[in-house]
DNA sequence: AGCACGCCGACT
DNA sequence: GTCGGCGTGCTC
């Protein structure tokens, strides 16, 4: 048997499949799918089998083929579908085939590499035992070495230098020598975690009669089968079996020797909600618009057929039990579901939706898991222990065999898009994983993103059934907006952040106990130093961003290429001393709440408050418990978050993102809006909203207020027209770093022109149906990091597969300046943002 | 990406 | 004369 292996290097010239011979022993685990280790080259690496055969592949020379070393898990972690996906993210996103086969895998598959020396036992006797002593090296550390090395098996050559200081030279001797061998050794970063289980051996009436049998000083032992006994002989952890009989673990081993019971190694799982017991929910009755939906996506599912389907519905519509519904149909059909959602909404209150209606059957994937606890999750759905993951971007590569559904909530979410390489879009691969699966999706949003939006209408080809839902579930009506035009109110003298209206409407609610969420719309901007003297702001001396002030440490840190420097407590320009942090903004609008409403109790939410793990929950929770009065933050308040007192959403100056130079600003200002006025008056106590805006004239900001996608979407649409911008076209950026600049030009402006060329090229020999324009090349956004330049091109497309094959081929052209000259080329299919 | 092989400067 | 610098070429 052969198999086609892509192993792990990341690297133009290996990415494609290299073939093995598999040995008879192993034919019977190695499928596609399968996790391997493999020669390679002088080295031993990590692969995964992309195809079997039972010929010997053709076109090679048989003597040159090298044989598969290990298979790495009992169960492939991949299904050949999925295989089949990760060559198709390769094409789409142009990433080597093995950094789409490894983002599909928990971070703890992810191999590490090492070497270790081992003591060759037969060559030492033989060098020791050859009795001519005086031929013998005389290092009296020898004989200590290698005993040491006899005792451990094997060791790291750095471990073995820091057992023996100085010995650095007597260890390349003794290699030399073949007395230590140098072997490669192949780990997964984080292995199976088990523990030691007691299983009883026997029906229940041999162990009842053993224990009854059993002399009275084996008083113990007769605890331990009753314990067993009482539990029905399941079997039992065995720490947790010593803890509830009170005794110690060799009265166990007596009943193993006796046969009575066996104890074996068993995997665990960490599951982080174990602790927790989740209510059991029954399904609600649906209003007439959410069965119309609900039956909608049951039929494509009673048919298996692969359909898209948009749900637009007004925050509060109720889209989450239209959701929980369809999954369980989905299951009823015997098949699988998958359902994304922003990290940012991964919260608590979302979890025990699922966890209460599907109980066990759901795992639970997130970032904020550690390592061990996600490689737990994800096993249990290699085992089949779960029909249902709802998970951040990358659940969407749950190993699922029996796909029918994949719901993508808060579908226009940036967070989809992953960007570092593989800069994949989860919306974008779910749809071509349920085409394959023959399984439905739901993409699910009160604010669509334009792309989807668009491929529902007849001019985007109606690939996506659009359904629609207009009322809230509860029967609430939309909270008022009002919208506070801020030039007004500094012209009347106004010169707080927090205009008339907002102010007198935080006074209300304070006294009259109920909640208010602020939200400051500013994209999580670090803290960053300023000479308020000279304007003067730190800066990274290897990349053209500002430093960010990090509190614990007092340090100045770029987050770009980890250069970090003191805290600085003068200006280097001018000398002043004038030169401090600056909040993040969230922490002065803060300050002047305690200022205006002195007992005011605030929790405040951005990244400073909310880096550490688990701490977003836990403001939440509190503010649930209403031990605060307001909440504020940046974009993270206003997120699927449903608490019955908010009555009050603030936003204290809905604009500054619409300035961004990218042209999804005015996109991301309404669906920001529209999110967060959501938050208001979800339950009986009616909500109001309050925007402070310089530009209230601005079509997103008032359409926001008056809850009017359908105007936005016209004015957004018909700008994107103008424009060429998606969705009309598509993008792909191309940056290319180097350390030259004049050189990096030169480069930049061939690259252009190859691109021009190679469309010409493929429009000459009669392709069609294609447009392709390159802009550019300019200097990126951030036109430095890590002391390299950075240029951009971008493209604008339409006709996918044409332009994915126009652009890999321009690049292709620029391979060896790549390995010669350290020029690198980083390519973003669809980037979600410009900056 | 590594790692080996190979060809030129500063040292015992 | 050797140790070691990193250019370039290959990996089933």
């Amino acid at each position: 048997m052969y198999a086609q292996v892509i192993v792990d290097v990341p690297a133009r010239p290996t990415d494609r499949p290299f073939d093995y011979e598999v040995p008879l022993e192993l034919e019977a685990c190695v499928e596609v799918g399968s996790r391997v280790e493999v020669p390679f080259g002088p080295r031993v690496l990590q692969g995964f089998v992309v195809g079997v055969s039972a010929e010997a592949p053709a076109g090679i020379d048989r003597s040159k083929l090298r044989t598969v070393r290990r298979v790495l898990d009992m169960t492939p972690p991949l299904t050949p579908e999925l295989v089949e996906l990760a060559r198709w993210m390769s094409g789409k996103y142009l990433c080597p085939e093995i950094a789409a086969l490894q983002v599909m895998v928990p971070g703890a598959l992810k191999a590490k590499y090492d070497k270790v020396v081992v003591l060759r036992e037969d060559v030492w006797r033989r060098r020791e035992e050859a009795a001519q002593p005086e031929l013998l090296p005389t290092d009296p550390v020898r004989a200590e070495l290698a005993d040491w090395l006899r005792a451990r098996g094997e060791a790291t050559a750095e471990a073995l230098l820091e057992r023996f200081p100085g010995s650095a030279s007597l260890l390349k001797s003794m290699l030399a020598e073949g007395v230590l061998e140098e072997r490669q050794r192949v780990q997964d970063r984080m292995s199976v975690k088990t523990a030691l289980t007691v299983f009883p051996c026997g029906t229940e009436a041999e162990l009842r009669e053993a224990a009854s049998a059993l002399p009275a000083r084996f008083q113990k032992q007769k605890d331990v089968l009753d314990a067993l006994l009482a539990e029905g002989l399941r079997p039992q952890r065995l720490t947790e079996l010593l803890h509830a009989v009170g005794v110690t673990s060799s009265v166990v081993k007596s009943l193993e020797a006796k046969g009575l019971v066996e104890l074996r190694d068993v995997e665990v799982q960490r599951d982080p909600y174990a602790k927790r017991d989740f209510a059991r929910t029954q399904p609600l009755p649906l209003t007439e618009e959410q069965s119309h939906v609900y039956e909608a996506v049951c039929g494509t599912l009673a048919d298996g057929r692969h359909e898209v389907f948009l749900l637009q519905g007004v925050t509060g519509s109720g889209k989450t039990e239209v959701y929980l519904q369809s999954i369980q149909r989905c299951l009823e059909l015997g098949k699988e579901a998958i359902v994304l959602v922003p990290e940012i909404s991964l919260t608590p209150q979302m979890v025990q939706r699922f966890k209460g209606r599907f109980g066990d059957d759901v795992a639970v994937l997130h970032s904020r898991l550690s390592h061990g606890e996600r490689y737990d999750e994800w096993r249990r759905i290699v085992r089949k222990e779960v029909r249902v993951v709802i998970g951040a971007r990358s659940a969407i590569f749950a190993p699922f065999t029996k796909l029918g559904l994949i719901i993508i909530d808060e579908e226009h979410e940036s967070s989809y898009k992953q960007e570092e390489s593989p800069k994949y879009h989860a919306r974008d691969v779910a749809i071509r994983r349920a085409e394959a699966a023959g399984a439905a999706v739901v993409l699910g949003s009160a604010t669509p993103s334009l792309e989807s939006v668009f491929a529902t209408t007849r001019e985007g080809g109606r690939k996506f059934r659009l359904l629609e839902m207009h009322t809230r579930a509860l029967g609430r009506p939309l909270p008022p907006v009002q919208l506070v035009d801020m030039r007004e109110e500094l012209k009347n003298g106004n010169r707080s952040m927090f205009s008339g209206a907002l102010h007198k409407a935080i006074e209300e609610r304070l006294h009259k106990k109920e909640q208010i969420v602020l939200l400051l719309n500013r994209r999580g901007y670090a803290t960053f130093v300023m000479c308020r003297s000279c304007g003067y702001v730190a800066g990274c001396p290897h990349c053209d961003i500002a430093l960010t002030y990090h509190q614990n440490s007092r340090t100045l840190r770029c987050h770009y290429c980890g250069y970090a420097e003191r805290e600085k407590s003068q200006c280097p320009d001018c000398q002043s001393e004038h030169i401090r942090h600056f909040g993040t903004g969230t922490q002065r609008v803060e300050e002047e709440l305690v200022k205006l409403f002195p007992g005011i109790r605030v929790i405040r939410m951005d990244v400073d408050t909310t880096s550490e793990k688990g701490s977003h929950e836990k403001w939440l929770t509190m503010f649930g418990e209403k031990k605060a009065d307001v909440l504020l933050g940046t974009q993270m308040v206003a997120k699927g978050l449903d608490f019955p007192d908010v009555t009050l959403v603030g936003v204290i100056a809905a604009d500054t993102v619409l300035n961004l130079p990218d042209f999804r600003a005015g996109e991301r200002t309404f669906q920001l809006l529209t999110q967060v006025a959501g938050r208001a008056g979800r339950h009986t106590l009616p909500g109001e909203v309050i925007v402070q805006t310089y530009t209230p004239e601005h079509y997103s900001i008032a359409a926001a207020a008056g809850h009017d996608y359908a105007a936005f979407l016209e004015t957004e649409l018909e700008h994107r027209r103008a424009n060429g911008y998606p969705p009309y076209a598509r993008l792909i950026n191309i940056t290319l770093s180097h350390e030259e600049v004049p050189r990096l030009m030169r480069i930049s402006d061939a690259l252009a022109q190859r691109l021009k060329e190679q469309a010409l090229a493929a429009r000459q020999s009669g392709e069609d149906g294609f447009t392709f324009d390159v802009l550019g090349p300019v200097a990126a956004p951030i036109a430095r990091i890590k002391d390299r330049y950075r240029f951009r091109c971008m493209v604008k497309y339409r006709g996918d597969a044409v332009a994915s094959r126009i652009v890999r081929r321009s690049v292709a052209a620029f391979e060896e300046q790549m390995a010669k000259e350290k020029l690198q080329i980083s390519v973003d299919v669809d980037p979600q943002l410009l900056m």
